[in-house]
RNA sequence: GCCGCCCUAGCUUAAUGGCAGAGCAACGGUUUUGUAAACCGUAGGUUGUGGGUUCGAAUCCGACGGGCGGCUCCA
């Protein structure tokens, strides 16, 4: 067995020091389970009150003492029975439940290991550390309370749930907590607005109104998504956002989402607002007999979908009702699989990077609620899996996570906070086409029903443009920056050749403003740094008269001065290249880096 | 949806049961600026909404709306 981590076997003590302390406060409590968890620990209990805020402190001063103390977390082995008459007695029905659990999945174990500190005592199968005396009392914190389904189950009685966060030495603590709080900065709905690229409104829930700044990103994003589907021989389509229930009830979607699905009725017929696209590539499949000459066929289209999310699931741009699909359907044979997979995956490896971002690939397996036989399943897997490794790439599985159509492979990403979001995705699917009947004619004249592949590669636009703002902080790169260049005249008496300069940039479609100079030269820089515009052209004096501008770079300041051509010329191939800021293309997955490398160089003197 | 927290001007916020106040932004004027905040003034509020308690509510209580952090879910 591989031995575990100590900072991991730190953090597991900690959550029992802090049900010993939870045991002190309210002795009645009864006890969920308390496992260690990245960056910390948490423990859920099932209490006779509603825990506030101040009831952590009280718990953090508790949890101190138990360590100061210097308390042994001695271990015992107790037979199964032993170990349900004692938690019976200590009126403990979750442990009770956990220790069934364990004998059903272990029947040939005949003993259960309980930890001891002090007189609490607490079913765990460790390892803990020796004493309380090893923690550092100043190396951990108690962070918040919420709420938590005992064993995750919504239909399970809610727990509360208190967390923690614990590092080995209080300096990494406080790294921590600083970074965490640099990372609140970059928030995506902070920065949205700041930057004047969508905002939220109450009367639209989980749904974005998107700005002119925002589009200049989104549309960016748009034509390269496209260009890249072009190159590998995807077919532009456009579908409704609306169609009958009775395409869904084909689909599946109506028995698995009808819940999260807007419908509504409408002579005598009932409406659905489309959540997924699949279906409509379908029908446009199916206006043609096919030859197996005519696959693949790789459709791609902007999606514009609905998903009723529950309320409290939504998420600025993270976790939308309304959201627009970067999504691609493949209708091919069952021999073609695994090379347009290949080919998909080739185009996530190819686009990622572009951003300084690195895909983490995940294969989802088959789900308990799966569509189909078990041998399709098995075979779709292998396929996906094949694909993998065919491009030599590292991934790891989710069990039991896959479409109810398909096995998938995922691609998540960290956003600021540490969080995993879902971009990409690759779904491959022998259901959807069985069921709407679809067909190829092959070389013997046999019809035979064509293999589906969903995939997408970001995800959606709203997601991936939020990922994006969080991952370079509202400083985009030249290509994708909402305002790439500013003109600046140092005087009124220069408005004339920075209106020139801002036209000769604009006819050259670089997203060029200009500002007046009816504020002083130092605050419209300032604003201009704040709207992290790249690159600032200040023309005064000496700039009219050579036909100069005095290039100011957003990271690096004053860059000197060069003829509009030259620099012209400079910026087309800094967006044709797509350059992007080595500086912050790294960060989300280095969260101490990137806080030491913010702090460098997200540089507004102090005022 | 569930648990907890939050909502004061466009933004950041002050006032914790007793006159809703400031900074930035906006607008008007003066200034015409050489690389991160010129100066003076004006306007901007049913304190998310609608109830209750109170002589008196931004403040206390419950309802609704919206947001945030978790949980659950994520085609």
């Amino acid at each position: 067995m591989k031995k575990k981590p100590k900072i991991e076997i730190l953090r597991h003590s900690l959550s029992h020091v802090l049900a010993s302390a939870v045991y002190e406060m309210l002795p009645e409590a009864k006890f969920g389970m308390g496992p260690a968890i990245e960056n910390g620990f948490y423990y859920d209990f099932d209490l006779p009150r509603t825990l506030i805020s101040e009831d952590l402190e009280i718990l953090e001063e508790k949890m101190r003492r138990i360590i100061a103390a210097n308390l042994k977390f001695e271990r015992a082995y107790i037979t199964f029975p032993e170990a349900e008459k004692d938690f019976k007695k200590a009126k403990q029905p979750y442990k009770i439940e956990l220790i069934k659990d364990i004998k059903k999945e272990n029947p040939k174990s005949k003993t259960i290991s309980i930890y001891r500190t002090g007189n609490f005592v607490d079913l765990c199968s460790g390892p803990h550390l020796e004493s309380t005396g090893e923690i550092n009392p100043a190396s951990f914190k108690l962070t918040k309370i919420s709420g938590a389904y005992w064993k995750g189950n919504e239909k399970n009685k809610m727990l509360q749930r208190i967390y923690g966060v614990a590092f080995d030495s209080p300096r990494e603590l406080r790294q921590y907590l600083a970074m965490m709080q640099e990372a609140e900065k970059r928030d995506h709905k902070k920065l949205g607005r700041e930057l004047d690229l969508f905002s939220f409104h109450e009367e639209s829930q989980g749904s974005a109104f998107w700005h002119p700044r925002g589009m200049a990103v989104w549309n960016e994003i748009e034509n390269f998504g496209k260009g890249l589907r072009k190159k590998h021989g995807f077919l532009e389509i456009q579908t409704p956002i609306l169609a009958k229930d009775s395409l869904w009830k084909i689909s599946g979607h109506w028995d698995h989402y009808k819940d999260s699905m807007f419908h509504f009725d409408a002579e005598k017929e009932t409406y659905c607002l489309k959540p997924m696209d699949c279906p409509f590539n379908i029908k446009i499949y199916q206006t043609k007999l096919r030859s197996y000459r005519d696959l693949p066929i790789r459709y791609t289209e902007i999606g514009r979908i609905m998903r009723n999310e529950k309320s409290g699931e939504l998420n600025g741009l993270f976790r939308a009702r309304y959201l627009t699909q970067d999504d691609s359907h493949i209708f091919c044979l069952p021999d073609q699989v695994e090379k347009e997979i290949s080919v998909l995956l080739k185009m996530i490896k190819e686009y990622y990077p572009t951003f300084g971002i690195e895909p983490k690939f995940f294969l989802s397996t088959r789900p308990d609620d799966f569509m189909g036989k078990r041998s399709e399943w098995d075979l779709a897997e292998k396929n996906l899996a094949n694909a993998l490794r065919v491009e030599k790439i590292k991934y790891k599985t989710k069990e039991r996570d896959g479409a109810f159509y398909g096995p998938k492979i995922d691609i998540d990403i960290k956003d600021a906070l540490g969080r995993n979001w879902q971009l990409a995705t690759i779904q491959l699917d022998f259901q959807m086409p069985q069921r709407f009947k679809l067909e190829y004619i092959d070389k013997d004249g046999q019809k035979r029903i064509p293999v589906m592949i969903h995939a997408a590669i970001f995800g959606s636009f709203e997601r991936f443009i939020g990922i994006l703002t969080e991952h370079f902080a509202g400083a985009f790169p030249l290509w994708l920056s909402p305002v790439q260049v500013e003109v600046i005249p140092v005087s009124e008496k220069f408005g004339k050749y920075a209106t020139e300069v801002q036209q000769k940039l604009s006819a050259e479609n670089i997203r060029v403003t200009m500002k007046d100079a009816s504020e002083s030269l130092g605050k419209r820089i300032r604003e201009a740094q704040q709207e992290k515009v790249n690159y600032m052209l200040i023309v005064g004096e000496k700039e009219m008269k050579a036909k100069t501008v005095a290039v100011r770079d957003r990271e690096k300041g004053d860059m000197g001065v060069t003829k509009i051509e030259k620099f012209l010329e400079k910026i087309r191939k800094e967006i044709q290249d797509k350059k992007k800021y080595a500086i912050l293309s790294e960060n989300i997955r280095l969260p101490n880096e990137l806080f030491r490398r913010r702090k460098n160089f997200n540089n507004p003197r102090k005022i």
